[in-house]
DNA sequence: CGCAACTTTGATACAACTCAAAAAATGTGG
DNA sequence: CCACATTTTTTGAGTTGTATCAAAGTTGCG
C-alpha cells in the first residue's frame, strides 16, 4: 500500500532497511534477473532508458566522464537499491557493475504505461526520484568539505547502508572512492591511514574497514 | 496539457523559456502573491513545507549552513522558477530572497490533496523533482572542477537562464556566488578579473557581466 | 556627504595534487 | 601450492591552486 503523508510518505531515517525501495516498487518481484561481471557496463550515458534496475547482489556505480578525462561517480548502489530511473528518455549517467552483480530489471516502457494510468505508480516514481535528489544534495555538501570529512562521511554512509555493525567490506576500489569524493586515490589512501593513526578506524585489509570510533567519525561528518 | 514521452515529457534544452514550469504547474495563476525584502527568509530548513513557490520577480536562493559556519547555496531561483517543493513534510534547505522579490505561493496541503487523486498533478510534481535532481547532479559536476571552470560554468548557466543576449545583471553578491561554487569570495573575484584579462568577459560594473567570448567560456565549461 | 557594505588586490600558508617508487594483494600457469 | 606477473594500495617528495589574513578601493544608501 502507498500511504501519503505530506505529498508522498517515505521514511528518511537512516535506520531504515536498505531495501525499503522493494516495498515501494517491487522491481525484484516482477523484474528479470540479469548478471553483470566486474566493471561491465549496465547502461551508457545518452542511451535510451529501457529498464530500471534493482541490485539483488553485488554493487553498481553510476558515473560521468569529464572533459579532462576524470571520472565522477554519481552514486553507489547496494543490494535493494534501485537505479537507472530516468524522467525523460535518455540516461543522464553511465552505470557499471563494481563487482560481479545480479540485478533485477524491468522494462521502462511498461512502467511508463502503468504510470500514465496509475497514480500509485507515479507516486512511487516520485518517491524514488525524490530520494535520488536528496542523495545528490548530500553529495553536493560532501564535495565542499575537506578530505578527512569526505572520507569519514563516506564510511559512515556505507555502514549505515550495509547495516554491518561498525564493520564494512567495501565492494569498491580506492579509485572508485576517490572518484566519488572528488579526491585523488593517493589522498583517499593517506586519509584512511590518517584515520587509522587517529584510531577512528582499523584496516585489517584494504577493503575491510572497522569503525572503531564512531563518535570521532560523526564529529568529522556532522 | 500534460504530454508524456518516456515517463514524463519536459524539454531539457537550455533554449527553453525559464518559465516553462508555469506551463506544467501554473502556480502563479492559482497562487497568492507574496513580497519578500532583500535577505529575508522565505522558509527555514526543517520547517513544515506549507507552500511551494514560484518566483514572479527578483530572485531567491536555497542554502544550508555547515557545521563550520560556512554556507552552501543549493540553487538560485529566477523569475518563473519553482522552488520549495518537498517530498516529505519538512524543508531540506532554507530559502531567502536575494533581492526584493515577489513570489507566488500555493498551499502544499491542497496540492497534496490534488495529487492524491490526480495523476496529472503527480506527474507535474515528478517533472519538477526530476528537474531539481538534474540541477543537483550538474552542481556535483561543477564542484569537482577548478575555479575558472566553475565561474565560467556559472556565468553560462546564468545567461542561459536569463536570455539576456550575452549580458547578465547578477542579482546575487560575490559571497552568494562563492557559496554556490564552493569557493571563497576572493577566489571568485580574482577569477572574474582573470576572465576579464583573458577578454572572455567584461565587467562594466561588479554586478554586470558581458560575455564577450562565449567560445572561450564554453571551452572552460564543457 | 559620510558611513557601511561590498569588491578587489596583495602576500603568505597550506591542503590536496602530481609524479615516482615501494609494498601489498590478487590472479595465473606450471 | 608455489613462482611470477599484474593490479592495487601505500608511502614519499615536491608543486600548485585555493584559502587565509590583511588592506585598499568602490559602491550605494541614509
Amino acid at each position: 500500500m502507498l500511504a501519503a503523508a505530506g505529498i508522498v510518505s517515505h521514511s528518511q531515517a537512516s535506520s531504515e532497511p536498505a531495501n525499503i525501495d522493494a516495498l515501494v516498487l517491487p522491481v525484484a518481484r516482477i523484474g528479470t534477473p540479469m548478471f553483470y561481471t566486474r566493471n561491465s557496463e549496465i547502461f551508457g550515458e545518452g542511451e535510451d532508458a529501457e529498464y530500471i534496475y534493482q541490485v539483488v547482489s553485488g554493487a553498481a556505480r553510476t558515473y560521468k566522464i569529464l572533459s579532462d578525462g576524470r571520472r565522477q561517480i554519481g552514486a553507489f548502489y547496494l543490494p535493494g537499491d534501485i537505479f537507472g530511473l530516468e524522467i525523460g528518455t535518455a540516461h543522464q549517467l553511465s552505470a557499471e557493475a563494481i563487482c560481479n552483480a545480479t540485478v533485477s530489471a524491468i522494462k521502462c516502457s511498461s512502467l511508463s504505461d502503468l504510470s500514465r494510468n496509475d497514480n500509485k505508480i507515479t507516486h512511487a516514481l516520485l518517491a524514488l526520484t525524490a530520494r535520488e535528489l536528496q542523495r545528490a544534495q548530500k553529495h553536493v555538501l560532501l564535495l565542499v568539505r575537506n578530505a578527512q570529512e569526505r572520507v569519514a562521511s563516506f564510511l559512515l554512509e556505507m555502514v549505515d547502508r550495509t547495516a554491518g555493525a561498525g564493520s564494512i567490506d567495501l565492494p569498491m576500489s580506492r579509485q572508485d572512492i576517490a572518484d566519488y569524493l572528488g579526491l585523488t586515490i593517493e589522498t583517499v589512501s593517506r586519509t584512511l591511514t590518517l584515520l587509522e593513526d587517529q584510531a577512528a578506524i582499523a584496516l585489517p585489509s584494504a577493503r575491510r574497514v572497522k569503525l572503531t570510533n564512531m563518535r570521532e567519525l560523526r564529529k568529522l561528518d556532522s
